[in-house]
DNA sequence: GGGAATTGAGAAACCGTTTTACCGATAGTG
DNA sequence: CACTATCGGTAAAACGGTTTCTCAATTCCC
């Protein structure tokens, strides 16, 4: 750590011979004066590796270049992708954010907010674990502008979501398409408004009297589904789409262990894109990817706009989920889609 | 969004009838005056929801209560911890986080270093996803206090590690301890400086002919580890040490498909505590968890006693890990083991 | 050639606090 | 009673920029 001198303003206009005013204007662009002087003033400032102190310039420009960032998603699961768009679409434009992490704690999250207020961001990005939840925390009546990514905010406000029933639809449409007949829809708790749009499109996809199973979000509740369904007397499906790639894993392992063919006898399809959990099962989970950092990314562009005043128009966008194929799921398709997609980048 | 005029402290002032100089005081709790005086200021202020502009303040006081974070950890198994340590234990000061991730992309990170930098943070904190790798820029030199947490910096640096030997250690001393006599470590690559440490450390308590295998960080690495093992000649172990939470779920897996019982016929324990993996393993993991958040909160701290200009000694800082028992290693100790945790928490 | 418009630049006010210096009034002292 | 401390509080100068206003010197126009 070096206590270096920072040099001012008041030195570069020193040292280029003009008035602080005149340095001020020449740096950004406004004002009158020669093209020669704004050119010397920018160059002893580049010289003297001038860096405008922020705070400062916020104080004059009621303008921070921050915004803040809350989260009640602690373990980050579907917060880090978010997190990492935002941050990516505001960096290049000088703006930083302020992370905060409230664990449905009202008071924690209060703090965190008044923190965030006092410290003059130009807007504020909330954002949860679950896309029908609301924060533990009143964000309407604030003096700065709100945009809610993949948590629920007031009718009136601007919120970004991914598009669940689309996501599933392709998942049912590509089980259906590379021939599968007798499609079930194993996932979560009902309760979730995920897994009701999600079990909807389903269902439009794969005949209203398909079957849906709900369980809980966990790896054991996919054993269990394959449990009932193969110990049974039901017919057995030969398509399964799961509400979350951990239940998916579940299943996978389940029809391993009673030598259930896994692409072969029965494709199965999970939901988020977990990395870690799609591309470890054996064989590695075809799924739905939410775009989880393309909405992050949106949330910034959305609320820089707000910040810059620019009007936006308030309610719900909704971003397309995308189909991740993996061998889980009818291995000789893949090499087809896969070059579909080729050469539409092209 | 409701633009609201922000009450300034000249408006505290005019309504509780001083100056704006006696107010300020009256709010600081620093100058002299009445009692009365200052109560009065500070009921106004309150009644009036008066809360300081930060940025005016940080320019005054040169001081920001901002500190920033940077990483290059985006997939943030091991940042997340750590970040929500590092806000905890500054949010009640009234510090906020910058969060800059960066992924070993020197450019970014100088993007949001100077960003950083330019809004006058009061120290930075580095982390990253590995102990013995550095981040992509030079944070020597800085004029503001860095500690670094989880990652690699100068000698002469602030530095928080976890205490990897110690970690092993006591996973190797459990195996023991309960009963099981031939040890062996499945761990990932010899290039990481903890997986030496470990390695080192579970050979000092299972003894230098204590086998260990290096591969990846996976689970296949686990299925294939365990295949060596059973399927060779050579003589099978009834404890086995893994090198992450991975690995370790894949070598129970692996045991499993082999009618191997765990933990009747071999214990196995993992290192992480990476909740989402050691949970869903069936047995649960017994694991070694490396207190990632307190490391974080610890960071925190001492970031902050530097920003206040508090003496800190230079040097690598050692932070403890911890055992967790779950049901993959010698399930009658647990309740003792947890008996014992309970009473030292009384 | 004289008045108006334009040009280039600087002085000063401002953003919202904190902090220093100062000042009148009261209290304490010999 | 004159003489200094102390007390309670204020005015003004920072902090580091931006922005508005002003003004002298030029150029333009008839």
């Amino acid at each position: 750590m070096v206590k270096a001198e920072r040099i001012r303003i008041y030195d570069v206009a020193r040292v280029a011979g003009v008035s602080v005013a005149t340095a001020s204007k020449a740096l950004n662009d406004t004002g009158r004066m020669t093209e020669e002087t704004r050119k010397r003033v920018k160059q002893t400032a580049a010289a003297l590796g001038f860096r405008p102190n922020a705070m400062a310039r916020a104080l004059t420009q009621q303008r921070s270049f921050t915004i803040g960032l809350l989260t009640n998603d602690t373990y980050g699961r579907f917060t880090l992708p978010v997190m990492a768009g935002v941050s990516e679409a505001l960096v290049d434009q000088g703006v930083s954010v302020f992370l905060c992490g409230i664990e449905d704690d009202a008071a924690l999250a209060r703090l965190h907010l008044d923190a965030m207020l006092d410290k003059q961001v130009d807007g504020i990005i909330a954002t949860g674990k679950r896309i029908d939840r609301r924060l533990p925390v009143d964000l309407s009546h604030l003096p700065v502008p709100v945009v809610y990514a993949f948590t629920e905010g007031p009718d009136d406000a601007v919120t970004l979501v991914s598009d669940d029933a689309q996501g599933a639809r392709e998942a049912t449409e590509w089980l259906a398409q590379t021939g599968r007949m007798s499609l079930v829809h194993i996932t979560g708790p009902e309760s979730f408004a995920s897994v009701t749009a999600r079990a909807g499109a389903f269902r439009a996809v794969a005949g209203q009297g398909a079957q849906v199973l709900h369980g809980s979000w966990s790896e054991s509740w996919g054993h269990e589904a394959i449990a009932k369904l193969w110990d049974g007397d039901v017919p057995r499906p030969d398509g399964i789409f799961c509400g979350n790639d951990q239940i998916a894993r579940g299943v996978v392992d389940a029809l391993r262990e009673r030598g259930v063919d896994v692409p072969g006898e029965v494709s199965v399809i999970g939901f988020d894109n977990w990395e870690i959990v799609a591309a470890a099962t054996r064989p590695p989970l075809t799924t739905i990817d939410m775009n989880l950092k393309e909405l992050g990314r949106e949330a910034g562009r959305l609320i820089l706009d707000l910040a810059e005043g620019k009007p936006v128009d308030p309610g719900i966008r909704t971003l397309p989920c995308k189909l991740v194929l993996r061998q889980s799921c009818c291995g000789d398709a893949i090499a087809v889609h896969n070059q579909g997609e080729a050469l539409q980048e092209s």
